[in-house]
DNA sequence: GTCTGGCACTCTGAATGCCTGAGTGCTAAA
DNA sequence: TTTAGCACTCAGGCATTCAGAGTGCCAGAC
């Protein structure tokens, strides 16, 4: 069945994908057939339209209307068809402009997504995947009012976490300078995964055969990870809004649930987890991510690395029917920028 | 033009919106002569809403509809005629439960804004003005790699934040906090503005005149107080995909640019701060506020305060049709849980 | 003076039918 | 293998019709 198109197949497949992203209408062979390059009569366009329809590359929303792509076709399409345009200078200028590091990685993905929603006009996604961070230092520092001490917490990647706890009694400065040297002694560098384990395991032994300074240190730390541990890895989202612009998503209904999956964040995350471990730039097209309120929608995202290493992923979400080869060109330079930033500040 | 309205004016109006608000269609006189309590025939109430409509409190859509309420008629439903619905003990049990406090107080206020939007099923907003914060104490925190800063600063209020600052040169841990002790001791518990202003003037004096502990904080310290200014306050909205369930706001051109003011968050702001002086819940109907974005919507705040003292503003925003009995009570009893949490957490 | 029943009038929205334009599939010829 | 021609189908625009809902006003009842 999945025999190879011929090459005239392809070149009218990429042809008619494209006028259909470029004009949001069904596409019939007579436009086609004024397309300069081709030179083909509507009618033998129409020969080989119904093999591609056969094939399930395209398909009639209803007899007398042209074809559109399906995701198949989509698939097809920037898997193997699609010629990236690439930046030109000052696009790639304008986009690194827009990245300045405040000290506050937050910050960086909000601006980081916030870029890719405007310049694509669609819905940037930004994702920090947590479980691969590892501990780098901790600080504890007492708050006026005798039992309560700030927690802060760096991560090896430069996130900052403050957590406010409660004691049982008051610690000198003295005594939290103490713990908090101890524990960074102890744990500086390891992940967190590690951290918490190890955590665990210095409950089970006796307290008086740990030094105090680093008991008191595991009791507050515990109180730390055990929460970062349910938080789990962090997404931003912006300029949903642009997405009440596109035509295509016109169902309200279709709409608000797709604003609620963004919103809860979790069904995102278990999608964009399959695209951490990808080296490279990844098009999920439609449903093929099992998530039907996916559906009508694609998401471009690509991994960013920090030293080599993939930290996170990022890109937009928008309609099925995107401009694939500049908003792949837009998320690559992104990632590649991003990823830049950091290195550049974290060393 | 303004003589008081009739008591049978009055209740008519009020049964009509109450009408209105439940149904969402047109109330014509045959379906309110029907309602319980006012027995008067279809013809007596097209009288009484012949002079209502002169008043400009109700207006037919169409010469064969039946009324709908103003804003006018809104303003004086909300202001004299409503009667506000109490919550139920399960109700306002529910609502504490929901409100816990982990020490960040950004999400104490997430939680608030998404509970209000859950509760409502509107869009929920919580905002704190920052101008009226105070500092508390600030902490320098020496980050591997030499000559980067971490600095954390409280607020009065009990808020944390975080930047990372480049210095000249490396400091010792132990100069690092003789530099916070001095900076704490002379300025905790004054307001943002008058720190901003003390380091501003300190820069004048000849740095020779000060302690160096003292002027090495001055220098980290201006580069965090000089960025505060400018971020403001803080605005949190959630739950906006509830607005995209609301049938009156069916027009997505305007739905769009209701999201792009929710996320830009500019002219929200700028529309609460009055909201801020008021002393007890304010409802702003329609297109009062001068932003012809809200047309439509209506706003329901109440202020929150911290021992006695106003710190912030909370409530919701969605359609002028909407069931200002229940939402009102909402709003006010989440501005007292989210006061008393504040407060409890915070002495 | 106030309320009510009746009646003519108006307007929306749904249903219906008609028509045109766009596009197809098929067949036969080049 | 490509092309031209032709019959066929269907969506969408337009006008028309029709029922339902509601109004305004007037004249009579209380």
């Amino acid at each position: 069945m999945q025999k190879a198109l011929s090459p005239r197949a392809e070149v009218l497949l990429k042809a008619l994908i494209e006028r259909y992203i470029s004009d949001g209408q069904p596409v019939g062979s007579r436009t086609l057939s004024k397309q300069p390059g081709l030179d083909l009569s509507p009618a033998t366009i129409r020969n080989v339209m119904a093999d591609l329809e056969e094939l399930g590359f395209i398909r009639s929303p209803h007899t007398s209307a042209g074809r559109v792509p399906t995701p198949l076709g989509y698939r097809l399409f920037v898997d193997s068809l699609l010629t990236v345009r690439p930046l030109d200078s000052a696009e790639i200028y304008r986009l690194g402009d827009e990245l300045s590091f405040d000290g506050d990685p937050k910050h960086l993905m909000e601006s980081a997504s916030s870029l890719l929603s405007q310049v694509t006009n669609l819905a940037g996604i930004v994702l920090v995947p947590r479980q691969e961070e590892s501990f780098r230092q901790i600080e504890f520092l007492s708050l006026p009012g005798g039992n309560r001490v700030l927690v802060i917490l760096v991560t090896h990647s430069g996130r900052v976490h403050n957590r406010v706890i409660n004691v049982a009694h008051g610690y000198s400065a003295a005594e939290l300078v103490e713990a908090a040297n101890c524990f960074n002694e102890r744990y500086s560098g390891r992940p967190f995964g590690d951290v918490r384990r190890s955590l665990l395991a210095d409950l089970q032994e006796d307290g008086d055969a740990m030094q105090r300074a680093v008991k008191n240190a595991t009791d507050m730390a515990r109180q730390i990870f055990a929460d970062d541990e349910s938080s789990g890895p962090d997404v931003v989202v912006s300029g949903e809004a642009n997405l009440l612009k596109v035509p295509d998503l016109g169902d309200v209904g279709r709409l608000r649930r797709l604003f609620e999956t963004f919103s809860t964040k979790r069904d995102l995350l278990h999608l964009l987890d399959q695209s951490v471990h990808a080296e490279s730039i990844q098009v999920f097209i439609g449903g093929e991510s099992g998530y039907e309120v996916l559906d009508e929608c694609s998401a471009v995202m690509a991994p960013y690395q920090v030293d080599g290493r993939i930290v996170g992923t990022l890109g937009v979400i928008g309609p099925t029917r995107m401009a694939y080869d500049h908003v792949i060109s837009i998320v690559d330079v992104t990632a590649r920028l991003l990823g830049g930033v950091l290195s550049a500040e974290v060393r």
